[in-house]
DNA sequence: GATATATAAGATATATTTTGTCTTATATCG
DNA sequence: CGATATAAGACAAAATATATCTTATATATC
């Protein structure tokens, strides 16, 4: 009952993005060095983060991602299930037929309003916000006007 | 970000007892069977529910499990954290310092309060409540006065 | 006490998922 | 064209979850 890594990773490169802004193109190397993230690793997160319509992915010499929406449209929510998949806290909640019990099943219940109640919080929870304070990186933002892309700086 | 099987067979076997009432002795081969549980793994889980206090763990020719509270006084959170351990969204949920900036993070305040909504819920359900209607057991538990197990059925 | 039965405890095996890397291909810039 | 960056998917390693098996122990009954 937790978050994978790759969902973790997928919500710092999605937090790297937004801290730059809606559509400011930041190298996948960059993004992995300050993020801490395995370069390859985060490549196959950012395609889902691609095709969920998240980020756009830039090849060539000078490619990189950058975000389609503004920061504040971006729900943690949205990052983490483009990653991870729906989530589902029991296996009945997300695929009800897989227990025969699951119509009559008080249990069953608890689980669906659980997992409600976690999907609406996490909802909650934009990127523009939580952007707006020290967050999630490990080697913190370095400041700049919040215009220009520290591009140079590897 | 799911509950892990020993979870649900955990909840499946304290709900079995919970229809029988504190203190009856259920034989852990009916209750598997009930349940769908395979019962070396039931065995398993039930050593950790006993371990928490839950059940109470009878061995011997006519052994068995049973319940050592009152089904009202027993939660859905106490039974999953007895079988998976204590719930934690995220690793730094459980564990801050697995994250050096989970002090600053804001994305870690949400994982909190997200983690305390879901354990309040799961602690708000009682098994007396639970185990009222029909629920959980894929075989449906067969109906009596309350007061005898159904002991020579198996 | 002997025997049968049921669980204890832990080793072991299997399957699945997660995490990470590597290789080849493709796109873009200069 | 050559250098560089990502795409895509195969591959490998590790971690976890699931299930089973074996040996030991406790209890009831005879
Ligand atoms: S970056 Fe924030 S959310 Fe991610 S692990 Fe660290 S503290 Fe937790
Ligand atoms: S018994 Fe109830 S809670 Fe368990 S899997 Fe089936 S529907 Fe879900």
């Amino acid at each position: 009952m937790r978050l994978t890594r790759a969902g973790e990773y997928g919500i710092r490169c999605v937090l790297d993005l937004a801290r730059h802004g809606k559509g400011i193109l930041v190298s996948r190397k960059e993004i992995a060095v300050r993020t801490d993230v395995p370069p390859h690793f985060l490549a196959k997160i950012a395609q889902q983060l691609a095709r969920a319509g998240i980020i756009e992915i830039l090849q060539g010499a000078s490619g990189g991602y950058r975000l389609l929406s503004d920061p504040s449209e971006i729900t943690l929510l949205a990052v983490i299930e483009a990653v991870i998949g729906e989530i589902s806290l029991n296996d009945c909640v997300g695929r009800p037929e897989s227990c025969d019990n699951s119509a009559l099943c008080t249990v069953h219940r608890v689980w669906n309003k659980a997992n409600r109640q976690l999907r609406e919080t996490l909802q909650e929870a934009d990127f523009a916000t939580l952007a707006a304070e020290d967050a999630c990186c490990l080697t913190p933002f370095p400041k700049t006007d919040g215009r220009n892309p520290p591009s140079g700086k590897k």
